[in-house]
DNA sequence: GAGTTTGAAACT
DNA sequence: CAGTTTCAAACTC
């Protein structure tokens, strides 16, 4: 009897029962016993709640050990306890109710009882004791629980410190961390939240969080950006197409993503959001499977970068018809919800409308499963791009779908490869092309010059305007930022899941992130070989095919093959081997 | 800031 | 699939 309960004694209840009997002192503890049996229970309720509701096994058997639990709970319910940390550690942020949840929850292992033990006193001595015992015995509460702070603060509203901290530690780029990490972790947080509590409140804190978490970054420092996108994220093929690019340059992007997240507080990006969230359940049940947990981060990671760049640009809808649910909606087509510096009308692009956004993005990817997919593919070159210049740029990337311009001469923004910083190609249309980052013709690049020198010839207004657009910019930035987005609705388990769809691109973009942020920049060149290839293979792939057999239909084009879009490619081939690869996750573990 | 131009997206 | 319309960004004034 009293042996098998040895998990039990820490409990309490039965163990008194039977010690009760055995002396008065038990008795004493017998009445006391009830409440902490109460506890027990609460305990019990707000593990149960917590872990379940979607829980992975995982999730369950942590908090069923509980207590002692062990790590793994910690790590495992994060949610849970990470929440509780939290409170702790920012009584602020959390309501009053989380804290009594906390209590509750906590209580029993530690802090709670020291601290909070606001219940019985008399109980919560006796409960303290016995917990100083067990603490004794179990010194891995503390531990645990120092240790799971990590892991707690992610899951908790200020996660999005914490788990900058975390990713900052894993991976390098902060920015990324800060504003990245709020979509991560908001869709993470929110997946384990729900359990929690209500999951109307989770949601709620996902899109405080987040929009602390922007605050935080900006806080922090880095750049007052929007960091809203990462919303992916974060977050969608993000996105970014050549807003994404935009995004880079100007803000928008995955930040489109972080974006999100502020603007309304609600949350942010909305496809990211959704797909984060499903990914996270996804995810969930893949991370168990591969432990693509990581995905998720590296995600926001991501995200949270381009929210970082894209911050310095915010991007911002103007959108008066398509109440921002249409491509013609930049933060939507980016995979990010809109936020405060939007000037749509009849927005509903934003994460109160969650699920129309969502039902309308599945709508549109079934009419055309890359419209979020990033529009420019780049080559292995691509990541050189720096800034210098676009020349490099044009000649690695291209425009999947290709432009169609007929005025323009695909020297100004309206064009779509000019808005990019690449260079037209076969798949272009357009009339009268003289792309400064390469013609259709072929006639590369670098346009600057022999753009300069067309434009001088043909007309003046050139030079100026072709250098200009910030495509260069936006080139440099754009995988990443496009990447983020389309890649935060889809993470990477779900990309493994969802295949080629959309959602490739979505996986591209995660992919990216996590390659960006994570990823040294080594990796990234050698995954922006990969990528070509799995371009190239893409190409005689069914899929590509499409692309390749009607380079006209706009849609059709290949999955984003850009460099930093096109990692998602690979990742339908070698994903797996990425993410493997990628760090993110693994950051996550150490916490463990 | 208002109006125009442009080409993608959406519709038929 | 092609043509047309709608839309919002890019651009101009």
């Amino acid at each position: 009897m009293d042996t098998p309960q040895k998990t039990v004694t820490q409990i309490e209840t039965p163990v008194s029962k039977l010690k009760v009997e055995n002396s008065p002192v038990f008795n004493y503890i017998n009445s006391l016993s009830p409440i902490t049996t109460v506890k027990s229970i609460s305990n019990a309720q707000t593990f149960s709640s917590l872990s379940f509701t979607s829980p992975p096994p995982v999730f369950t058997t942590p908090h069923v050990a509980s207590h002692k639990g062990s790590r793994f709970r910690s790590h495992s319910n994060s949610s849970d306890p990470s929440n509780k940390v939290v409170e702790e550690a920012l009584p602020e942020k959390e309501p009053p109710q989380i804290l009594n949840n906390d209590c509750l929850t906590t209580t029993t292992p530690r802090v709670t009882n020291d601290g909070a033990c606001e219940d019985g006193e008399t109980d919560l001595q006796k409960m303290c004791d016995d917990n100083v015992k067990r603490k004794s015995d179990t010194p891995d509460w503390e531990t645990l629980i120092s240790d799971s702070s990590d892991m707690l603060i992610y899951g908790s509203p200020n996660d999005s410190e914490a788990f900058r901290c975390f990713l900052q530690r894993s991976s390098d780029s902060k920015t990324r961390l800060c504003s990245g990490s709020k979509p991560a972790l908001a869709p993470v947080s929110q997946s384990n939240e729900p359990e929690s509590s209500d999951a109307l409140s989770v949601l709620h804190r996902g899109v405080r969080r987040r929009c602390l978490d922007f605050e935080m970054p900006r806080n922090n420092n880095q750049t007052p950006r929007c960091v809203v996108p990462s919303i992916g994220l974060h977050l969608n093929a993000i996105a970014m197409s050549s807003k994404d690019n935009n995004n880079v340059s100007k803000e928008y992007s995955f930040t489109g993503n972080v974006k999100v997240g502020l603007q309304s507080s609600t949350t942010t990006p909305v496809l990211p959001s959704d797909d984060i969230v499903r990914e996270n359940e996804t995810r969930e049940e893949a991370a168990g499977e591969e432990g693509l947990e990581e995905a998720p981060v590296s995600l926001a990671l991501v995200e949270s970068e381009q929210a970082g760049e894209g911050e310095s640009s915010c991007k911002r809808c103007n959108c008066k018809k398509s109440k921002c649910l249409k491509l013609y909606c930049e933060c939507f087509a980016a995979g990010v919800y809109c936020i405060e510096p939007c000037s749509c009308i009849d927005c509903f692009n934003k994460p109160i409308h969650e699920d129309t956004v969502l039902a309308t993005r599945k709508q549109i990817e079934s009419r055309n499963p890359l419209a979020f997919a990033p529009k420019v593919i780049r080559n292995s070159d691509s990541t050189i791009e720096v800034g210098e210049d676009a020349s490099k740029t044009p000649a690695s990337a291209r425009h999947k779908r290709g432009c169609n311009c007929k005025k323009s001469n695909c020297l100004k923004k309206y064009c779509e490869c000019y808005q990019s910083g690449v260079g037209c190609s076969i798949n272009c249309r357009c009339e009268g092309c003289k792309n400064a980052f390469g013609r259709k013709d072929g006639s590369s690049f670098a346009g600057m010059d022999t753009e300069q020198d067309q434009e001088n010839e043909t007309s003046g207004k050139s030079g100026t305007t072709i250098p200009l657009p910030p495509s260069t910019p936006m080139p440099l930035r754009q995988p990443l930022a496009q990447l983020p987005i389309s890649s935060n609705n889809m993470l990477p388990s779900q990309q493994s899941q969802q295949h080629l769809h959309g959602a490739s691109l979505y996986n591209s973009q995660s992919f990216r992130k996590q390659d960006m942020g994570l990823m040294s920049q080594s990796r990234i060149e050698t995954i922006a070989e990969e990528r070509a290839e799995d371009i190239e293979n893409f190409i005689h792939s069914p899929v590509t095919n499409i692309n390749a057999l009607s380079p006209n239909s706009k849609r059709v084009s290949l999955p984003h093959m850009d460099s930093t879009e096109t990692t998602p490619w690979r990742r339908n081939g070698g994903r797996k081997l990425l993410l493997s690869s990628i760090p993110t996750f693994p950051s996550l573990t150490p916490h463990h």
